[in-house]
DNA sequence: ATTTATGCAAATCGTTTGCAAACCT
DNA sequence: AGGTTTGCAAACGATTTGCATAAAT
């Protein structure tokens, strides 16, 4: 049950994308997987010199086509990424402090998530939406910044 | 059941916070007002010529410290802005168009929303985070955008 | 060998800011 | 009058892009 390597899951979706497996995609999704929290542009290229900013910014946007990794927006500060959650094998949501952007994860009871689920398919169909993804987010204030 | 008048409300959270009720300001809420759905910077000045961009920008500072309006991040689009949940008496959720950045609102069953508050409690609670709101958004492709 | 990705530096563009004039109380 | 807000244009900064070089298939 635990997360199948994400480098061999991130290669094997780019393959599928036509898109190569290169030393800096390997060092980027080697970060990612590393990172415990969605990280920014900025702290990503700050955890691996060998990332140049413009080598960042291009692959993420292709790893997020090839659905290889997920972009989450919070308030105004930068855009953060993760691993997609097919390559992490858990579905789970944010909390977000309104203060200083930090993100934690957290998960629901599944009861609820199917409660939800249900929920939001009728809302998309009502509204002529092809729903892909839901974001259940709580914001508020981490300890720090109480 | 029908809103107060969102101008009466906005003069007077702003009076709270020590602010003017100015006439650009009065603009700016007509606008969102009269919106059906949360507004860029760019729509907003485009619907009444007379805001200057750099007001706009400074006076929805000013308007979200002063919990007038809320501003919401869907994607890697332009932030969009909506008047508070409590200047227009309907709390709501989103429903985002991945492709084009469109934000429709939907609501959810009132069980639903008490349940999702309860376990959310639960979830700041056990991480040490003070709850302010949450945020539960649809992602999918509008009928334009299929 | 050919195509694709990388890195640097320059260009872009939304957002922010300085400052003098207009506005509000 | 006295402090605030406004509008313009300049400054800023994160993101994007052109292009020559390096890497991948």
């Amino acid at each position: 049950m635990a997360a199948p390597d994400p480098h061999h899951l991130a290669a094997e979706r780019l393959r599928d994308a036509d898109q190569r497996y290169t030393r800096s995609r390997e060092a980027l999704i080697e970060v990612l997987t590393a990172a415990d929290a969605p990280l920014t542009i900025a702290e990503i290229v700050a955890r691996d010199q060998r990332l140049a900013v413009s080598t960042a910014y291009r692959n993420l946007v292709v790893f997020e086509e090839a659905r290889v990794v997920h972009r989450i927006v919070t308030s105004d500060e930068h855009a953060r990424y993760e691993l997609d959650e097919a390559l992490t094998e858990r579905h789970h949501h944010h909390l977000v402090c309104s203060r200083c952007g930090v993100v934690r994860d957290f998960t629901v009871a599944d009861t609820l998530e199917a409660e939800l689920d249900r929920a939001l398919l009728r809302v998309a169909k009502s509204n002529g939406f092809a729903a892909e993804h839901h974001r259940l987010d709580l914001i508020g204030r981490c300890e720090q910044c109480r």
